[in-house]
DNA sequence: AAGTGGTCTAGACCACCAA
DNA sequence: TGGTGGTCTAGACCACTTA
């Protein structure tokens, strides 16, 4: 009869101690950008060696859950812009380079009720409420995207009236804010043709083809949290994917 | 003076061995499929320990470079059609279902001279020839991809008068055939308007947008070895991306 | 039962950072 | 200088596969 050195939660002592670091991330005992204890504490307190710390850290450091600089110590990742940018923003220019979406100008902001998509996808209770944002994204000063992003009310209370309008790197203002880390997103991509709108704002021929991103990104316990859909005008920038 | 234990090479132990493995797989002295020594003969062989070996094999697992079995070994990874479709085919139906192309039509497979474009995406010689394979990919009955493929001729003599039609699966014949083994590929996502050729063959009403992707492949050393642009109808599949 | 990968330890030393 | 993460070892034992 196989028998674990730890009786409760059995499995590898090095997935334990990775699921207790994630239980005290997601429930707020280190916040992002807080530095956890030293690996010789954690291990000790953990009742573990050093090499079988570390090796839990190391499959959280690989998730960008945690972030470790040589010298200083181990960080709860947080959302900088420019993680954001590198980790959730996928369209290059067409030469290859990176840009950054510098400007944002909000089209609207609303508290309303959740339509059935935003009901499932979202999976909130029924008659829950969300906010929605519909916004125009400019890429070296042209618009290139159209925006429509939908998060609970419930976790974004004032959310729609918080004075200024909402910055362009959203997921730190999740985060700041309002406690709600994005860890990981799952995108599906369509081709579609620019509505009446939607070729006036992005200043298009009508019938110009766009691509259409439906994004839901989760928070860390797992939970959908954002509904994203983006419409891109890829005339002069492209999506970019790696495959590994 | 910072002195290296190894003289030679430099850096972490565990990184020169994982280059020396590397190393060995790229030329052939260890083929796709094949078992690796285990890891005590190896970490003798190095004159490392086991964990530093471990270390050094690690990273190339994770990479989908070696694949580890309990209890059997290690080996080299293959391109079997499974894993080119979970790693390589991202297109999934609308109601988040996976798909395999079952049928490919090849509509077309020439040798001929490198366009300006091949030759610089594939960074041939002057003057040198590619063989292109242009085909119709089906899902579930459909046809919903057409696909033109350029490989640089050298590396793959006589593809195109090999009797048979390409099979399904390029990445498996090109492995074991050719000995040429994709390991990563960057893809470039554009929204466009079928063509009128493009219409008939996807049996589609004209001025449909479809999903371009501009794929380049990448051989073990790095070097880019495939060019294949796909013309996606996204009616009723999309493409699917998973950040993380 | 023998061979393989997978886990874990205790301790040593190195490289980097900040005060 | 002291604290942090990063590397490396030697050896033990476990879990799985095959015969």
């Amino acid at each position: 009869m196989p028998e674990n050195r730890l009786l409760p939660g059995g499995g590898p002592l090095y997935i334990q101690v990775r699921d207790r670091v994630v239980a005290r991330i997601v429930n707020g005992h280190w916040l992002p950008g807080n530095a956890l204890p030293s690996e010789q504490q954690l291990a000790a307190e953990f009742g573990v060696s050093q090499g079988t710390l570390r090796k839990a850290l190391d499959t959280l450091v690989t998730e960008n859950l945690l972030l470790r600089q040589q010298g200083k110590g181990t960080f709860v990742a947080t959302h900088t812009p420019h993680r954001e940018l590198f980790h959730f923003f996928h369209l290059v220019s067409a030469d290859g380079m990176r840009e950054l979406p510098t400007t944002s100008r909000v089209l609207g902001i609303e508290l309303r009720r959740a339509t059935t998509t935003e009901n499932t996808r979202l999976k909130l209770s029924r008659s829950a409420s969300v906010i929605h944002i519909r916004r125009l994204r400019e890429l070296s000063g042209k618009p290139l995207i159209i925006e429509d992003i939908s998060v609970p009310a419930r976790l974004f209370r004032g959310l729609e009236t918080n004075g200024d309008a909402p910055p362009n790197a959203l997921y730190a203002l999740y985060e700041e804010v309002y406690g709600v880390t994005i860890r990981r997103a799952v995108e599906h991509l369509r081709a579609v043709i620019a509505t009446a709108e939607e070729t006036k704002l992005l200043n298009l021929p009508s019938g110009t083809p766009l691509i259409e991103i439906d994004r839901l990104g989760e928070a860390l316990d797992g939970t959908p949290v954002e509904l994203r859909l983006s419409r891109c005008n890829t005339q002069s920038h492209t999506y970019r994917s790696e495959i590994e």
